[in-house]
DNA sequence: GTCTATACAAAGATAGAC
DNA sequence: GTCTATCTTTGTATAGAC
């Protein structure tokens, strides 16, 4: 088997493993033997377990900056689109370090997350009372509601689904 | 130290471990640790890891059964509201189980749960096109919007917000 | 690239003294 | 009610053969 191959078929199956039962919550050995493979073949692609999450994580977190570069110049239907489009595309591997703490534990000291999060948030929620409310409420349709409506329909966004969440976004932000 | 002031004790630091490092990333000796005793004083008050699980999930599940409940006859403002209070509710304890998958991963084989929010989001939803998909959104709205709120605001629902999230839940809700 | 075997640490849980 | 000590299982990771 040639060792690319090995290795993404290893990020399938941990991604799918990490969203069903955490990141913690998922051994080594859990994924050697989806893979039917031993634990060390798996050392051979991987030098931790910690490695794995990174390179599940590496296309997510650059799609998340992208979104917080957005959110700079461009307006909110924009900014909530690709919100709602990086949960939908990569696989909605957005919803493993999105949701699971013990993924969140690992990323803490590391990753500018929440710092990204704030700054979209803040650019949704412009000035005037309530604003900031209202602008996680749109932000959680675009993201937990995109992620939602896939996990009811086997993981796929149904047609029409992607214009009905954004429009409700809109509406959760604009009193 | 009496038996009940220390099983609450018990149960408030595992709450927070659970929130802040999952489930399965949260060991017994990290709980021991931070109640300043020895695991062995810890399985005295509960005989297992999954009894404290279960013990911190008793009031939030009731909770939940009674929005089940309440979607049967109740209309959708009623029924939104009261998922905004679970969540704000109980020291926000659903935010444990809702969101880390070690937890739905141990929950799996054993609880209601997801029936119950099929039979709360089909009772948002009435019919119609697009009815389900706008009902997944007020209800992460209410749910996921309500605790990303608390978590901007050191774990306390500010005033206004809850007004505020319940009518982005409407609006999300209705075209 | 993959294997068996194994080292080593951490985790869940129990025994028995106090 | 809490302790120390210990058992057992599981988990991460490595060594070395093929």
């Amino acid at each position: 088997m040639s060792a690319d191959r090995t290795r993404a078929r290893i990020l399938d199956i941990a991604a799918e493993l990490f969203r069903a039962q955490g990141y913690a919550g998922t051994s080594i050995a859990d994924i050697a033997k989806r893979l039917g493979s031993s634990k060390a073949a798996l050392y051979y692609h991987f030098a931790s377990k910690e490695k794995i999450l990174d390179a599940l994580l590496a296309d997510a977190l650059k799609a998340h900056a992208g979104i917080a570069d957005l959110a700079g110049d461009a307006g909110p239907e924009a900014v909530l689109a690709a919100a709602i489009d990086m949960v939908a595309g990569a696989g909605g591997l957005l919803a493993i370090f999105g949701d699971d703490p013990s993924v969140q534990a690992v990323l803490a000291g590391r990753a500018e997350l929440r710092e990204r999060d704030d700054r979209i948030v803040a650019a949704l929620a412009g000035s005037g009372p309530g604003g900031r409310v209202r602008a996680l409420a749109a932000f959680a349709v675009a993201k937990e509601g995109t992620k939602d409506v896939m996990a009811a329909n086997g993981g796929v966004l149904p047609d029409g689904a992607r214009a009905e969440l954004l429009a409700a976004a809109l509406r959760a932000l604009n009193p």
